[in-house]
DNA sequence: GGCGCGTTGTTATGTTGTATCATTCGAGCC
DNA sequence: GGCTCGAATGATACAACATAACAACGCGCC
């Protein structure tokens, strides 16, 4: 997230799960209890959160969870576009724009952890004019910018 | 690589090792024949390369390598610039402008496998437009694109 | 000769991700 | 009711990727 001031993570969370739940209606697949709960599990922060920390938070209300468990519901929530994987950490980040089509660029600070998504149609002008010269034909975008953010470059 | 006619790939490890030994020698570090070994490896082909894979070719003339001989080979060529990490295959790819500034941007074929590593001077600028708006200092960008070239697009 | 330092050897372990097959459960159908 | 089918989950095992920690070697240098 961008905000220089605190935000209401807890209004943040159900923000995204209210989405989540509506767009899977939408599209007739199911949020099933587990899968909400690993997207609520990865919304918890804004940093990007790895598959078997996942495991654990799970594993606190659902014994019976195994890496498979977690990792199938990631994938759903990656296809279903509510999360993202963050590939330069092994890890896996709420999507702030689920339902509406974009490309995924990441800032990711190394001091605090967060990783901001950011839009930016300029950069996916760039990178489609770098593509299409190559004649290359784009599935998928990773774009990951490591560093500090504003607040802890100071 | 972008050619579309085969090249002489021969020519194009020789090269690739002579640049290295070349700028280790400028600089004063050691390419050590283990370095070496591991940088010839990882140029036999123009797709990325994973670090067990790198292991087996390894043990064939060194039987005392272990993960760690070759992760400290590939941290050394990374750190040198010689080579560089496709974070989205964990897989590890020669660096065709090694001594050259430049920021890393790929395009990864997911049919024949090869990564062409691109120079895009207006993506850079784009890059660097949306972390200044963020007061974002970047200290590491990845850039990966995967898709099809143009040869197996067809 | 002994010290310091960079490199490599060696063993063990940590972290991330998949394959495979069994089981459950609900929707639609006869 | 009983069937079947498919999606989701349970359960076991393993594969793939990466690092920790300490020992040993070799070489330049005082």
């Amino acid at each position: 997230m961008s905000s220089d001031k605190p935000h209401d993570h807890e209004a943040c969370i159900d923000t995204a799960l209210a989405r989540a739940r509506s767009l899977c209606d939408d599209r007739s697949v199911q949020l099933t209890p587990i899968r909400e709960k690993v997207l609520a599990i990865v919304w918890k922060s804004h940093k990007p959160v790895g598959a078997y920390q996942v495991l654990d938070e799970l594993s606190r209300t659902h014994k019976a969870a195994r890496p498979p468990t977690v990792y199938r519901a990631l994938d759903f929530l990656i296809a279903e576009g509510l999360i993202h994987k963050i590939e330069s950490l092994n890890a896996y980040l709420g999507c702030g724009e689920a339902g509406v089509p974009h490309t995924s660029q990441f800032l990711i600070c190394r001091d605090c952890g967060t990783a901001e998504e950011i839009v930016d149609p300029a950069l996916d002008k760039a990178l489609e004019a770098a593509t299409k010269r190559a004649r290359f034909t784009v599935e998928r975008k990773v774009v990951e910018i490591a560093g500090l953010c504003a607040r802890c470059v100071h």
